[in-house]
Parts: C-alpha cells; sequence; structure tokens
RNA sequence: GCGGAAUUGGUGAAGUGGUUAACACGCCGGAUUGUGGCUCCGGUAUGCAUGGGUUCGAUCCCCAUAUUUCGCC
C-alpha cells in the first residue's frame, strides 16, 4: 500500500500537528525520528534494539547499497526488509546526498550525475530512472526522487537551475514509479529563497507524491537561514500529506522543524555522535572522552530509559570509548537514538497539550545550561 | 676488572654550536545534521641524564659522575 498520512491535531499557538502514518509495516505516531541504516543496518544496533527504542521508520540509501552488495542481490534475498530483518517501514534515499557529497558540479548533468566510486574509485553513473529502479529492487516502503542537494552559499541563478532540474528529475523517476507498494517522495529545493521553495513546491505538487520532503538544508547556511528554509517550504505543503526533512537531527532543530510543521526527520548524527564519544542529554551534549568522567560512576542521564543508562556507567563507557572497544559506540547509539525518540515522544504530548512553545522554552533552557 | 656505545616530553624517537627542539603514539580539548571513512581539527618538552668547563653563545664540543647496553677477561 501508499503510505497515508493522518492528520490528527494542529498545535494551538505555532504550525506544529500530531498525525499518524498508515504503512505496510503497521501505524506510527508523528512527528517522528528516524534513525540512520545507510548500508542496510542502523551501525552497529540490531532491528531488535531499535524496536526496543521504539524506533519506527529507518532510512537506508540507495547509492550505498547500489555499490554493495548490489540491488540484485538485496532482491534475490527478498528485499531489504527481510535481508537486513527489520519489520518496520524503511525509507530509502536516492543517493541525491551522494550528489552533494561525493559529485563535483561539472560531474551533473540534465541525463543524471556521475559518480567516482568511493569504494574502488570506478566512474558511476545516476539518473532519476536508475535510482527509482534500484529502489523498486530493494523494495523499501518509501523511494526518495533523485535530487540535487544544494550546497550553501549557491547564486539565486544556480539555485534555480538546479531546483528547475531537480523537478524535472522528479518528474521523470515518477514516470518509471510503478511500485504500488512503494510510496514515493519529492524533494522540495529552492535553497534559502522563498520564492523557490514555493515554486518547488507547487511544480512537486502538480506532479503529486505521496509524501514531501525538505531537502537541501544542514549544509553549512546556519540556524537562522535554515529555520527559514523549512518554513519557506512548510507554509506551501499541502496539509493532508506528511513532511519530512532529510538530515535533520540536532535536538534543537527538531523542536524547531516541529514548530514549523514538519512530521519526520532522519539525520546520522547520533550514531555518528557516539561512534566519536558524544551523547545528547538533557543538559547538552557531553563529550565522554572528557576527564572528568573518568571516575563517574553515573549514568549519561540521570532518569533516562533507555537500555545503556539503566545498566552502564559513564566512566565504563569512557573507557570503552577510549580503547576503541565497539561497545562503546553501540552503547552511546543506544542511548542517542532513544534520546531523539523521546524527544518527539514529548513533542507529541506538548502538541496534544498546546505547549509546545512551553516545551521549547523549558527544553533549550536545560540543554544550554551546559551543567552536567 | 678492561674497552666501546648510548642517555632528548608520558612513550618511541629525529635533530642542530646561534630566532619558535621534527615526527608518531599517548594524553587534554573541540568538531560532527538525507553516513565513504573507529574520521577530522587544535593543544601538549622555557628544555635535551647530573655537575663542571670551552665559547660572545651549548641540547649539540671537552672533562667528571651516574645509569643503561655491547664486547673481552
Amino acid at each position: 500500500m501508499k503510505i497515508k498520512y493522518e492528520l490528527l491535531k494542529k498545535e494551538a499557538n505555532t504550525l506544529a500537528r500530531r498525525g499518524k502514518l498508515n504503512t505496510n509495516y503497521g501505524v506510527y505516531d508523528t512527528p517522528m525520528f528516524m534513525p540512520v541504516g545507510t548500508l542496510a543496518n542502523v551501525k552497529t544496533l540490531t532491528p531488535e534494539e531499535l524496536y526496543e527504542m521504539n524506533s519506527g521508520i529507518i532510512l537506508s540509501n540507495t547509492y550505498h547499497l547500489w555499490l554493495r552488495p548490489g540491488e540484485d542481490i538485496v532482491a534475490r534475498a527478498g528485499g531489504l526488509h527481510k535481508f537486513m530483518n527489520y519489520n518496520r517501514p524503511i525509507l530509502t534515499d536516492s543517493g541525491g546526498f551522494q550528489v552533494f557529497s561525493l559529485a563535483q558540479p561539472k560531474d551533473i548533468t540534465e541525463e543524471g550525475v556521475t559518480f567516482k566510486s568511493h569504494v574502488d574509485g570506478s566512474k558511476l553513473f545516476l539518473s532519476p530512472e536508475k535510482s527509482i529502479e534500484i529502489q523498486n529492487k530493494l523494495d523499501s516502503d518509501i523511494a526518495m526522487s533523485f535530487d540535487e542537494c544544494i550546497g550553501y552559499p549557491s547564486t539565486y541563478e544556480y539555485v534555480k537551475q538546479s531546483t528547475e532540474r531537480t523537478i524535472r528529475w522528479a518528474k521523470r523517476g515518477k514516470a518509471v514509479h510503478k511500485n504500488e507498494n512503494q510510496s514515493l517522495f519529492g524533494i522540495v529545493q529552492g535553497g534559502e529563497y522563498e520564492d523557490l521553495r514555493k515554486y518547488c513546491v507547487e511544480e512537486l505538487v502538480k506532479i503529486g507524491f505521496d509524501g514531501y520532503s525538505i531537502g537541501g538544508t544542514s549544509v553549512g547556511e546556519g540556524k537562522e537561514v535554515m529555520y527559514n528554509m523549512i518554513s519557506y517550504a512548510t507554509k506551501y505543503l499541502p496539509k493532508d500529506k506528511v513532511r519530512y526533512l532529510m538530515g535533520v537531527g540536532d535536538p534543537l532543530d527538531i523542536i524547531e522543524g516541529v514548530i514549523r510543521g514538519v512530521d519526520i526527520f532522519d539525520c546520522v548524527l547520533p550514531t555518528r555522535l557516539a561512534r566519536h564519544g558524544n551523547a545528547f542529554t538533557k543538559y547538552g551534549k557531553i563529550n565522554i572522552r572528557n576527564q572528568k568522567y573518568k571516575e563517574d560512576f553515573t549514568s549519561i542521564e540521570l532518569g533516562c530509559d533507555c537500555y545503556t543508562c539503566q545498566n552502564y556507567t559513564k566512566a565504563y563507557i569512557r573507557h570503552l570509548i577510549t580503547s576503541n572497544e565497539v561497545l562503546g559506540g553501540r552503547l552511546l547509539s543506544i542511548h542517542n537514538i532513544r534520546f531523539l525518540i523521546r524527544l518527539t515522544e514529548e513533542l507529541r504530548k506538548a502538541i496534544e497539550n498546546d505547549s509546545i512553545l512551553e516545551y521549547k522554552e523549558e527544553f533549550i533552557k536545560n540543554y544550554l545550561s551546559n551543567n552536567k
């Protein structure tokens, strides 16, 4: 089935919305945070561990699975869910972000994008059609349109041309997308320019997608510019479709996104930070390698309900991280993902109580207080 | 006992008679937002075994002492 968004409630004082997503694998509440599992795994974690954190949709990546192990292998395994044993919804990114992170500007043409493989350096070519074809074979629940994630800063003229091309690519992708069991999302580009964001939304809506995402944020633009980019998109997006802010996962940014009407988020931050020894806490981000935790036999975050905080101390996790033991990154990943999922749970409650601005104020007061 | 060699930060080590004593690891911090990368970026020896001497100037030359090490008896 196609994904179906149901709007349950609008918050009284902001654009925040409380909703439900009907998917092939059950019904999930929004706002929601989606952990990232680029290579058909959320780094270091098993599906069961993710379920325990109350994880819903997770992300995987077209470009990476295309290179390894190859979409045909995944298809022969019975699709991505069977291949990786994840029995909840999976969204696949189109490879559009890799246009940003791996390709050179000159590699982008109307037809598609030439990549230099990060695995062996060989020349690769990805197009909207190819991306959709791969995602079809992967059999994810949600496929993303192939876009160009535009860097910042970019000139108005470049953003305009690129955004128009992204719209044409979205149309081409939609034309070859036949999988009735897979939803297809459009991606709003347009950089920092309201007229281009608006134009992009309108054109994508004309084509018609099962959901809409906001792309091209957190590419170095600064908080205020990013928040404007979000507003410029949600302002014009249809109310009856889910809105997905791509790649955003800083706790403060999630709150700001929700307040601007975003429903779902994904981000590598919780798992990457974890592997690098950082943990989110109510009182700000901490670096577990800091000397002050050497003999700190308390949990990462007092009152946290995650497996890590129930069972391990900062001193122990610090020891694991400084010794390069993989368990350290695992334990911190569990905590960080649970932290963001719990944040969305609390935001849902705040929307129901029409108290999201109060929630935000209280959260910021603690998060920026920086006393552990 | 005799002879040779060595002695530089927490560690392994480069190096020079004259501005700031390489580099690596460790340690101490920081970064990280649709994940190529257990990655990246900073900081970290006011001193070159100790005591004398030569010199305008010594970590670098000379002497002594200590320690380590290798030969030989």
